[in-house]
DNA sequence: CGGGCTTAGCTC
DNA sequence: GAGCTAAGCCCG
């Protein structure tokens, strides 16, 4: 029998992370042949033609590939529906930089259809990566194109920059356990019960274009490790409210069931895994845990540390960390003590040549 | 890592 | 002057 749909409830005010199934409801999920439209039969038309005689309306939603990322566009929102992707460890290295890339409009959408980036000034909202910038360290090539505003959707900044960024760090944690990992992302509008009882779905739009704020974002994790003798497959479906989110939220707040995934969004995901293959609950095989604030403020800081190019913004990076009640690891005092030597060395040649 | 903004320099 | 780009500095 099918996994049994639960019913999304927002109560009226409160903003929800969406439904939040309980773990066990998703321990197993066994995928079985799915309801997907066969458009493979082409039927008659019993007019002779005429409906169809000068073509029938085209949404856009065609498949996109990009270097190492692939889309499903919707022109009404002038945002992408999915954005799939396939990390490993091997992708994760290389040296580029989001620095020498820039947000755009993406050369294929049509100008009709697309977003630009004064849509997004001053606005109110980020824009927020589906495809992460940082899952494409390998290559500039495809780093540059996840800027394309068709993988940008308005998201919020403390989100963005928050909670979100540390599930996409999780992602790529999950490499050092499975040796691939599949990722979904993209945008949602869900209903809210107002006071009178009554669903509505209701979103702003930004800029002359019109694009549309999502109110929530959904993640979906496919990870695959090669066993000795049965291999492991886990999924995790997360839907996260598009507003800001404290360190106090664990990620597993945010799980909700692929089925109850793939009704919010309208979306059959991964097709083709087996009928009855086993698919296991991520969170019930690996941690589904983010970095907890002092993880996460030793990372950014040893990201400042490491980018600092004058000695007083080195010296604010580590007084910043203090201030937080944060006591640097024996990895940061490194990254310190060697940065400091190269900054002083750097300024007193500047000092000697007057430059 | 995830985002911003300002400035200088260049072209038209 | 407007418009674009790259570099540098700012934030969480």
């Amino acid at each position: 029998m099918r996994v049994k749909l639960k019913t999304l409830r927002f109560l009226g005010g409160f903003v929800c992370g969406a439904a939040v199934s309980t773990a066990s409801c998703v321990a197993v999920i066994n995928i079985y042949k799915k309801d997907i439209p066969d458009n493979s039969e082409e039927k008659e038309d019993p007019s002779g033609g005429a409906i169809g005689r000068y073509g029938f309306p085209l949404a856009g939603a065609e498949i996109r590939h990009y270097a190492n990322h692939t889309l499903s566009y919707d022109q009404a929102k002038r945002t992408p529906r999915w954005v799939a992707e396939h990390i490993s460890s091997q992708k994760l290295l290389g040296k580029a930089e989001r620095k020498h890339c820039k947000f755009r409009p993406d050369p294929s959408v049509p100008e009709l259809f697309t977003a630009h980036n004064e849509d997004y000034l001053r606005s109110g909202w980020s824009r927020g990566h589906m495809a992460p910038a940082g899952n494409n360290k390998f290559s500039e090539q495809a780093m540059a194109e996840t800027f394309y505003l068709s993988n940008i959707v308005p998201q919020n900044y403390e989100n963005n920059a928050g909670f979100w960024n540390r599930l996409e760090m999780y992602c790529r944690e999950l490499t050092k356990r499975f040796e691939d990992v599949w990722i979904i992302t993209g945008p949602l509008v869900l209903p809210v019960v107002g006071a009178d009882g009554k669903k509505n779905v209701s979103y702003q739009v930004i800029g002359k274009d019109d694009v549309a704020v999502p109110t929530h974002l959904f993640k979906l994790i496919l990870a695959q490790r090669k066993g000795f003798q049965s291999p492991t497959l886990a999924v995790g479906a997360f839907v996260v409210p598009n507003q800001p989110i404290s360190f106090d939220h664990p990620l597993t707040e945010f799980q909700v069931s692929l089925t109850d995934l793939e009704r919010m969004s309208g979306l059959t995901f991964f097709p083709k895994v087996d009928h009855v293959q086993s698919v296991k609950n991520l969170c019930e095989v690996d941690s589904c845990s983010l970095m907890n604030f002092k993880e996460f403020t030793l990372y950014i800081t040893g990201r400042k540390v490491g980018s600092a190019r004058t000695t007083a913004s080195l010296e604010k990076a580590m007084a910043e960390l203090k201030e937080a009640g944060i006591s640097p690891d024996s990895y940061l005092l490194k990254l310190y003590a060697e940065k400091k030597n190269e900054l002083a060395a750097k300024e007193s040649q500047v000092d000697k040549t007057g430059r």
